[in-house]
DNA sequence: TACAACGTAA
DNA sequence: CAATATACGTTGTA
């Protein structure tokens, strides 16, 4: 049995955050409060260096990544290992890697690009060598890709990872002998067992949905065996059927993806095996100069594969799983501890049950080679294989899904977060493929559709169908209509977000057959991420952000923070604030303000499209209004909302417009080329990737010399700047790299500069200061206000308490001012002024409903203490 | 339109 | 360190 470890997907974010904090890319000050860099008058503490990167900035990066190359260097390895303890331990946390000074080097180590450091299961590639593209491919199929900056990428080994390249087809010794052939070093002897053993058993244990029912399925009676006898397993089995059913295996054929070169029929049958294993990158080898006597032996190695035709498979053994969510998810996550990983797979050419959907690519598509690579993994042995794949926003995840549903062509079900993605996903499937429209039907609560034939496709969300209350008479009808079918594929769109509570449900809800996840941000703050394997399936693919901005998929982005200084008097009320209003403060910081007018104003003048993005409502408004902006957020209509980005699309004039965190997501705006970030949510690397990702799928990025501008404005000294580097740590893994500003130059001279005199900073800061007890003293007037009107009986308020909601309105307004008031500012209208006097304020009605839950949740925590004594 | 319920963050 | 508090966003239903 293979040891036992813990899938990894979640700790990518644990190594990067160190790198970053020890430093070595951009140098970070981050003492809040050192008087040195922090001048009176507010002016900016270096402002020496020149707009762009500042050439001292980038020379420092590149001498650290050649210092960091040279630590990698044999000499430094060898000589580290005997040196005094200090000294290692500063270099184990200067790299990241553990010390690899044991190991020893192979005579021609120069050219082989690859370290393997057996302690924890890492691999280092040196991405300047010229073995490196090949040795890429191979890492991104066998290991997890943890960072890929532009020197020194790192991966690791985990069983998930080689369990997803066994089912893609790849033989433990082909892994072993090719690892050794690109490592400098020979392979190490635990590495080597680890590969051996935990693969022995991958592949041979599958889920399988047959008739409505789920059952454990595999060639080899004997894992069976070992498995019903399992408590935990075993607990959650069908009692009745405890029996192992055995079967007499069916056999299959290869896969054709619709939508590739092969298909249309331009690439021989057995170049395509080979290219499945060996084209992993998207860039092709023609461009390699080092190919050589190796590269033959490598490729002859990966040629051999594929010929796994076992003869051996001549019976299926299978058991039948409780259909309830969390026993199939138990079940799963108890055969992976015990070190069978199970598969899911579907034979869909072989399902004579379920109908076949009548659904092709149309003769136009043309899948990427990205997308064709991530395809081939979903459908390697002529089954189609659950799991995730994860592109970048803007990358056609869809088409990928499109593509997916093509070759299965059996009903599919898409989920997806929004009703809004819901029509985008529809609107995609009628694009690329040739799907009678009345086959694709939307669920959502405008519109509940069923396809009249046989067979179709239902788009809806995660929400619609884990709906815990009653639902409308329709979406009743529509749901069992929905559960008491077999469907081919279920499509999951942003499967990052999943793993909630609720929404993991979906999987025990709907029978399907495959599952495949998309998303571009593989990441959740939680450990939650790791759910996904059970839940789903394995992550089959992942793309290199930087490959395909180098292939011009995804637009070139320069990613920049510019440090704004705090004014004294700000920094002075920073300090002395606790928590709440200290972020209030550093985000109305005025020289923040200042740049980012400054920002809109030479990127306007450039012909950009600028979205500023703020989680702050306060800040957002008071920023839009004071630059004349437009600017939506959550309480914007949707008729305003729709007004608003057809203007900054289609018109002239609107060419900057601000969005709060509504624009994170499934918001399309392809004319968008560059993006400022005033206030983020804390150190949320997903919130970050995602609003890059507005960005990247740019119309006008194949022209020449085209760039995106992605900047964050960080208030110096402050809180912002430990939390804005997590937040980047997933773009710099992806080989992003921020440049920090510290002087914009020219801003001095910019006509119109706001808050350019100490007594206009002044103002704001009362302003800010104000806000708060404001809103606090607002709460209060309406307290005053319910109470009063609730004591009298309905019919004798009138004058007065109308009066009541139109001062605070005023009042409000004055003040642009807290957020729970938008709630009134939205419900000026009398209808809403005589509801007041008969309904409870909701804020309070909020409050005094939470209020009741706590306590409800107190006294259920009490009964349970007791009775367990 | 209001409400309820939920997700996401450190 | 965990559970809690909080603000903002979303959805579907009445």
């Amino acid at each position: 049995m293979p040891p036992k470890r813990k899938a990894t997907v979640s700790a990518r974010g644990v190594g990067s955050a160190k790198r970053l904090a020890s430093g070595t890319a951009t140098p970070r000050s981050r003492s809040i409060g050192s008087s040195d860099e922090y001048t009176e008058d507010g002016e900016y503490g270096n402002g020496s260096e020149a707009d762009g990167p500042p050439p001292a900035e980038e020379r420092r990066r590149v001498s650290n990544i050649q210092k960091a190359v040279k630590a990698m260097s044999v000499e430094n390895l060898k000589s580290r290992g005997k040196g005094p303890t200090k000294s290692k331990h500063e270099a184990t946390a200067s790299i990241g890697f553990s010390n690899l000074s044991y190991l020893d080097l192979k005579p021609d180590h120069e050219k082989r690009p690859l370290w393997v450091d057996a302690k924890t299961d890492k691999i280092i590639l040196e991405n300047f060598s010229p073995f490196a593209s090949r040795a890429k491919d191979f890492l991104t199929t066998i290991a997890e890709p943890l960072s890929r900056p532009a020197y020194l990428h790192e991966y690791r080994l985990t069983s998930n990872s080689l369990y997803a390249a066994i089912s893609v087809g790849l033989e433990a010794e082909d892994i072993v002998d090719t690892l050794d052939k690109f490592s400098k070093t020979p392979l190490p002897e635990e590495t080597r067992n680890f590969i051996m053993n935990s693969s022995k058993a991958y592949g041979k244990l599958k889920k399988v949905l047959k008739n409505s029912k789920y059952y454990l399925e595999t060639p080899e009676n004997s894992i069976l065996q070992e498995l019903v006898q399992d408590a935990v397993i075993s607990a959650h089995l069908v009692s009745s059927s405890k029996d192992i059913i055995t079967e007499k295996a069916v056999k299959k054929g290869p896969a054709v993806i619709p939508g590739t070169r092969e298909a249309a029929g331009l690439i021989q049958q057995v170049d395509r095996q080979n290219n499945a294993q060996s084209d992993g990158g998207p860039s092709g080898h023609a461009n390699d100069a080092g190919a050589g006597k190796d590269d033959e032996m490598f490729l002859a190695t990966l040629r051999e594969e594929d010929d796994d035709e076992d003869e051996d498979q001549k019976h299926i053994h299978s058991v039948e799983i409780l259909r309830d969510s969390a026993s199939l998810e138990r079940v799963i996550e108890r055969c992976w501890e015990m070190g069978y990983p199970v598969l899911e797979e579907y034979d869909h050419e072989n399902d004579e049950k379920n109908a076949t959907l009548d659904i092709n690519t149309t003769s136009k598509t043309r899948l990427r080679d990205y997308q064709e690579t991530s395809l081939r993994k979903m459908f390697g042995n002529s089954r189609a294989r659950s799991g995730m794949i994860v592109l970048p926003c803007g990358a056609g995840k869809t088409l990928v899904g499109v593509a997916a549903a093509c070759t299965i062509k059996k009903g599919t079900l898409v989920l997806c977060t929004s009703s809004m993605s819901v029509v985008q996903w529809r609107q995609e499937f009628l694009k690329w493929s040739n799907i009678d429209p009345d086959d694709i039907a939307i669920f959502t609560a405008e519109s509940k559709q069923k396809f009249s034939r046989s067979t179709g496709i239902i788009v809806s969300t995660y929400s619609m169908v884990t709906q815990t209350r009653s639902r409308s008479y329709d979406a009743q009808k529509m749901m069992d209509f929905m559960t008491e079918r077999e469907w081919g594929l279920m499509i999951l769109d942003e499967v990052h977000v999943v793993p909630a509570s609720i929404f993991r449900k979906v999987t025990g809800q709907l029978y399907t057959h495959c599952k495949l996840g998309l998303t571009a941000t593989l990441l959740r703050e939680d450990d939650k991420i790791s759910d996904l394997n059970l839940l789903v399936g394995p992550k089959l693919y992942e793309a290199n952000w930087m490959e395909l901005s180098q292939q011009g998929h995804i637009a070139t982005v320069q990613c920049a923070e510019v440090w704004c200084p705090m004014t004294t008097e700000f920094y002075q009320e920073y300090l002395r604030e606790k928590s709440r209003k200290r972020g209030l403060l550093y985000v109305m910081n005025p020289r923040k303000f200042q740049a980012c007018q400054f920002l809109i104003d030479y990127h306007e003048k450039r012909g950009d499209k600028t979205i500023v993005f703020s989680d702050n409502v306060y800040a957002l408004q008071s920023y839009a209004k004071k630059l004349k902006k437009f600017f939506i957020y959550g309480g914007t209509g949707q008729v305003e909302r729709m007004r608003v980005l057809e203007n900054f699309q289609h018109s002239e004039v609107v060419n900057t417009i601000f969005l709060s965190k509504i624009g994170d997501t499934s918001l399309d705006l392809p004319e968008a080329t560059c993006l400022i970030q005033i206030s983020s949510h804390y150190g949320s690397r997903r919130q970050e990737a995602q609003r890059l990702g507005r960005i990247l799928r740019a119309k006008r990025r194949n022209d020449e010399g085209f760039n995106a501008f992605f900047y964050s404005l960080v208030s110096k000294d402050t809180q912002e700047m430990y939390y804005s580097a997590k937040r980047q740590a997933f773009l710099v893994d992806q080989g992003y790299a921020f440049k920090v500003i510290s002087h914009l130059n020219g801003i001095e001279n910019l006509p119109g500069l706001a808050y350019s005199t100490a007594a206009e900073r002044r103002e704001l800061l009362q302003d800010v200061m104000l806000q708060n007890e404001e809103s606090w003293g607002v709460e209060q007037i309406q307290d005053d206000l319910f109470s009063g009107r609730s004591a009298h009986p309905k019919g004798k308020v009138t004058a007065l308490a109308k009066k009541g909601p139109k001062r605070t309105a005023g009042m409000l307004s004055d003040l642009s001012g807290a957020q729970d008031m938008a709630y009134i500012e939205y419900n000026k209208s009398r209808n809403k002024e005589l509801k007041v006097q008969t309904k409870h304020n909701p804020l309070f009605r909020k409050i005094e409903r939470d209020r009741e839950k706590r306590k409800a949740a107190r006294l259920e925590q009490l009964k349970e203490v007791r009775s367990m004594r």
